[in-house]
DNA sequence: TTCTAAATAAGTGCTAACACGTAATTATTA
DNA sequence: TAATAATTACGTGTTAGCACTTATTTAGAA
């Protein structure tokens, strides 16, 4: 496939990155059909030119990065995402796994490393940077993986601990003794092996909040 | 002054942004004399080429840019520097201005932004980004608002909790008593109007963490 | 029907976070 | 210089979550 028949949206609410990323894929012969400094500009800018590739950034005023590839993709977009952010953290990667996100970069890439992410995600790979510990990436992924373990009561009562309600509130609202969900966490806690620190599910819990409770 | 007269030296870690400067700069008839992409190239190279104005990024690999700013000025130079940065908190621009800095720039302002704050900085004024004292509609949170009213240290200790670091350890780690991370805390805690539940703080911290991490 | 998994419940002890107070030492600023 | 804010630190008590264990009832599978 020749480089300008490849159509791109490019989404950052950073003016000079902007320009910087258009410039050095303009340049290389890529052809950038669209261009959007917020998030809801970038879902009208992909609906409308329904792009091969939007690059976008994670963190724009309005509506973050991931929302609108949700919202995009709801609307039946076939448009494949990459996402453009500074971070690093295995919290925002996991995320993109989740939403199986097609490729992700980071901001301190060179446009070698994007190249090479765009080129990879159209041939249908899932490409994400080289920069990326992924030690913490595959703990936190197994953790999730083992999500499907849980029975469902389990997973009825990690729910309401990802919305920060007590053990006693749980019981009360299920009309269960505090020891019966006390139980319960203690069998979730086993079952995704998570270590064993104070308060270790609750945390875990709200860390993993948007994946939880969008199950 | 002509345009080509002013002698520019930029530096950032992150390649795309750092040619959206360099691209916009030069097509607007600057004269960039030298770039680089870490702390230690940015002192190396404006203490060889004595720019008029250095632009520099505060978060580069081995050497900030207060750290560029404070070694430059140590070795004699007389470039004025103006920082462009992610950071909008009051503790940054108090630091900026701590350190007598002619300019301070977002990567959210626009080049028109950028192009009259190295004007008014050639002229010997000082020059702040409009952008950093209005509240912007998008962070306009109640919760952002209140993070404002956090000083140093406790901006710091809330970092590290939501990263899940226990108070012995926070406490290890920046050589203090856990006395005193607790009192910070609870200062916290104060300041945030966090309700008062078991755990208050860590829940907050966590289910606003990629807010706390990225400030 | 027997066996197993799930759901229910309780005993007992431990720990980190937190409430609420006091107070000394530094910075900062008016 | 005086007043204020920030940082440091300790005392004492409370609580929610968790470890580790035992045990009954219910429901589904072999």
């Amino acid at each position: 496939m020749n480089k300008k028949d490849i159509t791109l949206v490019i989404a950052d609410d950073h003016p000079m990155l902007l320009k910087g990323l258009n410039d050095e894929l303009q340049s290389n012969g890529y052809n950038i059909i669209g261009q959007a400094s917020n998030g809801i500009q970038a879902l009208e800018v992909i609906l409308k030119l329904q792009p091969q590739i939007a690059l976008l950034d994670i963190d724009m005023p309005i509506l973050t990065g991931f929302e609108v590839i949700k919202m995009a993709r709801e609307k039946g977009s076939k448009t494949k995402f990459i996402i453009l952010s500074f971070h690093k953290e295995s919290y925002y990667i996991v995320q993109a796994k989740t939403f199986q996100i097609d490729g992700y970069l980071l901001k301190e890439d060179t446009f070698f490393e994007i190249e090479h992410c765009i080129i990879q995600v159209l041939n249908g790979h899932i490409y994400f940077s080289k920069s990326i510990d992924d030690q913490p990436i595959n703990l936190a992924s197994e953790e999730l993986r083992r999500l499907k373990l849980l029975t469902l009561s389990e997973s009825k009562i990690l729910k309401l601990i990802a919305q920060e309600i007590s053990n006693q509130d749980i019981a009360d609202s299920l009309s269960l003794s505090i020891r019966t969900i006390e139980k319960h966490r203690s069998n979730i806690i086993e079952k995704l092996s998570l270590k064993k620190e104070n308060n270790t599910l609750t945390n875990w819990a709200l860390v993993n909040r948007s994946i939880i409770l969008s199950r």
